[in-house]
DNA sequence: TCATGATTTGGAATGATTATATGTTAAAAA
DNA sequence: TTTTTAACATATAATCATTCCAAATCATGA
């Protein structure tokens, strides 16, 4: 019987990146993960199974990551920076209220403004919903 | 004969909050300002005429605007947070070169995909464009 | 003018991230 | 397998943006 493995959104170590058991915990922990998590969460998360995990560790190996284009990260959060195993363009909707950060796949067709278009050149472009959960427009009503 | 005064992009100091020579120092800096500066870039520039400006003055002032509704808090750089004193819905246009953040006032009609108004409520969108800038796009042929 | 609560200020505190120095190890060569 | 070594992990210090705090000052209304 094969080793149960789900479906990896996350593309694995890049290039010549040593295959080490920090960074497989790590890399386990954001395989198919879409809380968006912070460093410090990653760093809670891994620790649990991977006693002595260093915080430095976790922003070296999220930075190769990021370098390797296996990871990205995110700016929604103005008070510590996100990481986003799924590195497909796709957009995201906050919550005003708690915080929480969801993924939005659907393809949305932006239509370049002329402007934009003009002098500079678009490589890419996210769209950041704002508003309020179901969990926290549930508790609004009580 | 009226006192002369542009047209304020800003709306101005909101409900009883005092008219503090620093609080309008800022407001006269940020006024019409469309460089989306950081706290700090605020604070060198308005260091300048009104010496003595405090930098948690600066954070102060930022934070009151911003709960007054006259400016506006943007998390587009990782790096630190930059404001925007235009608080009508607009995007924005990042060089990934030079960081420099454009406005792009064009209208854009995002078609909100079902499954996030299914649930949720959205009160606002931004649309985040990255690319290279006319400037950088120039450099880079040369 | 006076009283007073709001505001300013400098400096200390915090929290996220980065840098450094040193011991360790994955991986490739022998 | 053993050797070799650049890459890596770790602890800790350093940095940088932002917040907090307590004391001094000030804007505004009575
Ligand atoms: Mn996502
Ligand atoms: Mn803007
Ligand atoms: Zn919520
Ligand atoms: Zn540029």
């Amino acid at each position: 019987m094969k080793k149960q493995k789900k479906k990896p959104a996350l593309k694995g170590l890049g290039d010549g990146l040593k295959r080490t058991p920090q960074r497989l915990a790590i890399l386990d922990f954001l395989d198919g993960n879409t809380s968006h998590p912070s460093a410090e969460q990653v760093y809670k998360a891994v620790s649990k199974k991977y006693q002595s995990m260093s915080f430095a560790t976790v922003y070296n190996t999220l930075h190769a990551l990021t370098k390797a284009g296996s990871l990205k990260e995110l700016g929604i959060d103005p008070d510590r920076r996100r990481y986003d195993p799924n590195t497909a363009t796709h957009h995201h909707f906050i919550c005003l209220k708690c915080k929480r950060i969801v993924d939005v796949m659907d393809e949305i067709r932006i239509a370049l403004p002329k402007s934009a278009v003009k002098e500079c050149s678009v490589v890419d472009s996210h769209v950041e919903f704002f508003g309020y959960c179901a969990a926290c427009k549930k508790k609004a009503k009580s």
